[in-house]
RNA sequence: GGAGCCGUAGUUCAGCUGGUUAGAACGCUUGACUGUCACUCAAGAGGUCGCGAGUUCGAAUCUCGUCGGUUCCGCCA
């Protein structure tokens, strides 16, 4: 089909451009009829231009009369400054006066009108992604992501990284997330998983002599979706040999500096502060503090203040090793409705009630647990607060690790309802000294908090030599060894992860020992990887950076389906190509498959 | 797996404590209009109130179930 080429696209003629004989192609975003008059906003993904089509031009105008909105035309003519220039629109000096319509293609009346302001429901914007996608906002979002992929990949080039891929079929592992399964029609009854992350290739690759990897790749988790959680996500995923934790950060902060100044044009400073996982919980409620909250709002821990109370709520807590802990909201006028929600909130996480104290204007105070706490609590509490006048303390009690991360959701709650966040700012601090072991009490063992290679820290090693023969003897002191293991979070995000590993066998197998994983458990988990150590693996370490993440951070979102090209539901349903589906009884039968249910 | 919110015209929503023919705006169709840019004006078409039970003389409205979307908890080494 012939048709008359662009030779601009719709987002750059301006005035200086006047005069000159052009053609457009691109799609109607509208039709304003005047009668003697139309004027045709044409779109791409550049941006819009205005068409002029007077009623002289009978056989322009009897096209134009035709148009539909997102019908694609090609529009030739002569630019021309507008007699009213429109300062909302980029190219609002201008307009082309029409001499030929072409219609390229007609459209149907669209699901949804296609405009920067969508009116559409999500669930309708992921099905007709493709209309979805005309739109210049979210069309950005994709142009930025790819821009940033090249950031990142001119980046690593110039620090000498080798990018390899490693295969997205591989072998389950029953540890971490669930894995998408994938069944062999060869082997009958096997099944390859689809990569969580390539962890121990990038590893495997360090035994290798690979000494600087990275990849910008797919991974796949089948679990639970969240705003910020797409089944399948893509990573930055980096690995290094002869490194120990400071060195991945200079590496790391080197790229997102890249990016920040050349997609953002900001100028980060560096190095990142560093808070330990302690600092973090202890004084934010979570591992993923964020810095941008006016005042910090530190949590306050004031179980010694009240520990000596009769006031059963506190007690229970204090006798059960809980604590009691609270944070300050200063200076705010704190409604009961907002209490009320606030409540209702901490009810969802199995709290029994919120307290609160409003410290009033007049130098008394307002609290319905008041009554229950004498006047040296009372005091102890404001000072420890630094309460004063306005202020507004909110106070949990209970299980510590249930109080700490309550009080943090109630921290950014609190910043939201009252603008506390400078959302100007980014913020970005690492998070290292994570615990290297949890201890799952219900069935009584360890488990890796991050995975079974990361490296204790060397202050700690001692506990592991002590620990390891009898670890259920040691639960304090093995839970309390740190692991070299780090996160990067930026304005409360968790922008990747990563650690130094283990590389020498001895180590790893006091920590396979604290697991109580036997040879013949870690020989089928962990087998391959096992044997490559034992040829010499060099000391090495790496990270996985959680690109969609960063992009979302980047368009000013923190849904990072509005910079995924083709996103799933929450329930990991891709609407538009209607997929998981099923599939035909022939593919099934090759494959040695049967459904049951 | 658990909890909250949402589901009414093509779209976004309104529809009070159950009660004649379920409304508005945008979009769509037709017509008028020569400088608009959310053009304006006039007329019109358009509904399985997500689906299924139940309560009731009567259900968009109340109850239960179910499906879908979304947020949170669990989960995500």
């Amino acid at each position: 089909m012939q048709f008359t080429k662009r030779t601009n696209t719709c987002g750059e003629l301006e005035l200086a451009d006047s005069g000159k004989r052009v053609s457009l192609n691109g799609w109607v975003s509208q039709v304003r009829d005047l009668g003697g008059v139309i004027f045709v906003n044409l779109r791409d993904r550049y941006g819009v231009t205005q068409l002029t089509i007077p009623s002289e031009n009978k056989q322009v105008y009897d096209i134009a009369k035709s148009l539909g909105l997102e019908y694609v035309i090609s529009a030739t003519g002569i630019v021309q400054k507008r007699s009213s220039a429109n300062p909302n629109m980029k190219t609002g000096e201008v307009e082309v006066l029409a001499e030929i319509i072409e219609i390229l293609n007609v459209s149907e009346t669209t699901p949804f009108v296609v405009e920067e302001e969508v009116k559409a429901s999500e669930e309708l914007r992921w099905k007709y992604r493709y209309l979805d996608l005309r739109r210049k906002k979210i069309a950005d979002n994709l142009v930025l992501r790819s821009k940033v992929y090249q950031i990142v990949h001119r980046y690593f080039e110039r620090e000498n990284f080798v990018e390899i891929e490693t295969p997205i079929l591989m072998k389950s592992t029953p540890e971490g997330a669930r894995d998408y399964l994938v069944p062999s029609r060869v082997h009958k009854g096997k099944f390859y998983a689809l990569p969580q992350s390539p962890q121990t290739y990038k590893q495997i690759l360090m035994v290798s002599g690979m000494d600087k990897y990275v990849q910008i790749c797919k991974c796949f988790r089948d679990e639970d979706l969240r705003a910020d959680r797409q089944p399948e996500f893509t990573q930055i995923d980096l690995e290094m040999s002869f490194v120990e934790e400071k060195d991945v950060f200079k590496v790391v902060e080197g790229v997102i500096c890249d990016i920040w100044k050349e997609a953002a044009g900001i100028e980060l400073n560096t190095p990142f502060k560093i808070m330990s996982y302690d600092e973090a919980m202890q004084a934010f409620g979570s591992d993923k503090p964020d810095l941008r909250v006016k005042g910090e709002m530190k949590i306050v821990n004031i179980t010694d203040t009240v520990k000596n109370t009769e006031f059963k709520v506190f007690n229970d807590a204090i006798s059960q090793k809980g604590i009691v802990a609270g944070i300050k909201l200063t200076a705010q006028e704190v409604s009961r409705k907002i209490i009320d929600s606030l409540t209702d909130y901490v009810k969802t996480l199995k709290f029994g009630g919120l307290g609160y104290i409003k410290y009033n204007a007049d130098g008394s105070s307002a609290s319905p647990m008041l009554k229950f706490l004498n006047d040296e609590i009372q005091s102890g509490i404001k000072k420890d607060f630094d309460a004063n006048p306005g202020d507004v303390v909110f106070i949990l009690s209970g299980e510590k690790k249930k109080v700490l991360s309550a009080l943090g959701n109630l921290r950014l709650k609190l910043a939201e309802m009252f603008n506390l966040i400078d959302e100007t700012k980014y913020e970005f601090v690492w998070i290292n000294n994570f615990p290297i072991f949890g201890f799952e009490e219900s069935d009584n063992s360890f488990y890796a908090e991050h995975h079974a290679f990361t490296m204790p820290n060397t202050e700690d090693m001692a506990k592991l030599d002590n620990g390891y023969k009898n670890p259920k003897e040691n639960i304090e002191d093995l839970l309390s060894i740190r692991a070299t293991c780090y996160d990067l979070v930026c304005n409360g995000n968790e922008f990747g992860s990563g650690s130094i590993r283990i590389h020498r066998s001895d180590i790893q197998q006091k920590v396979f020992s604290v697991l109580d994983l036997t040879k013949d458990q870690q020989e089928e988990k962990f087998g391959f990887l096992l044997d490559a150590f034992k040829f010499g693996a060099p000391p090495h370490g790496g990270f996985a950076l959680g690109f969609d993440r960063i992009i979302a951070i980047l368009c000013g979102t923190k849904d990072i389906r509005e910079t995924i090209a083709f996103p799933k539901t929450t329930s990991a349903v891709g609407l538009m190509d209607s997929c998981p589906s099923i599939v035909e009884e022939k593919q099934l039968k090759e494959l040695g498959i049967s459904i049951n249910s």
